[in-house]
DNA sequence: CATCAGATGTAAATCAGTTGCACAACAAAT
DNA sequence: ATTTGTTGTGCAACTGATTTACATCTGATG
């Protein structure tokens, strides 16, 4: 999807060291449309590489940590795709209750006015999320 | 917090047999202003009355199915609220990642515009959720 | 080369939720 | 009142995604 991405030079930018692995996993999350769980990204880098699950897992977490990567559950698992960032806008997504797959939705598909909200808000606010749930175009034609 | 509401005439009104059991869950949810998980019901009844926590997921997915209840997953366990009608407006959520507690936000505190998005859509849309995450208040004094 | 921190592999554990099956409760039919 | 059938509940074992504990490898650096 992104062919604007040095994802080398993102995790170095971010002070981590660009491991076989973890630009492994930043990579197949950004150029894929939607997001992927561990699984998916595990199943994806085992087909030409060797790795284990929990690398997955840890690499996972890292990114996460460092904001590199946005985690969303629909319920079973997490699936993770970039971040929001300048070649990343925020944007609503689509979760299947069928066969769980989670849309990336355009970003103008639904607006959102939160201004007075954040304001009044006692806590801190990191992430505003707008999560549509419903059957899949593909899930549809199966019933 | 819903004193308008009967629950066993509203399983009655489902088609469901209003057991004590779902009488009970359905009651703690209803008058609870917040979402519960199952740990939080089982342990509420748990304390007045014997009940297996089996039973208490058994109860929580026939509601969710008749769509009595609202589930919501904060990436480790699922927690219920009424679901959407005359007397519970929809409304977004505040989700803590510190804690896992979600909060009820006030109906108008996001506004959001999903007319041009719902037609052109091929899937087909449940539900449209605004989910709101960061810090509540009270993990803030904490750290 | 020797050393050492950080990254990875492996097996076992955890945790929320589910399943299979036996038993209890209740109502309708005999 | 006894039989029958249907539905709800308890209990134990299971599942699947993720985490943990700990051993091993790797790639700098002196
Ligand atoms: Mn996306
Ligand atoms: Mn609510
Ligand atoms: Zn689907
Ligand atoms: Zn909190």
């Amino acid at each position: 999807m992104c062919h604007r991405c040095d994802y080398t030079e993102i995790l170095k930018s971010t002070g981590l060291d660009p491991t076989k692995n973890r630009v492994r996993v930043l990579e197949i999350i950004g150029e894929n449309n939607s997001p992927l769980s561990a699984e998916d990204i595990f199943n994806t880098i085992a087909r030409s590489h060797r790795i284990n699950r929990v690398t997955v897992y840890r690499v996972l977490k890292l990114l996460s940590e460092h904001m590199l990567i946005e985690p969303f559950n629909n319920g079973r698992s997490f699936h993770y795709g970039m971040a929001p960032s300048k070649n990343h806008p925020p944007h609503p997504h689509f979760f299947c209750k069928s066969c769980g797959k989670i849309e990336c939705l355009n970003p103008e598909s639904v607006m959102v006015d939160t201004l007075n909200f954040e304001k009044v808000f006692p806590g801190k606010i990191d992430k505003l999320e707008i999560r549509v749930e419903g059957i899949c175009k593909n899930c549809m034609k199966l019933s």
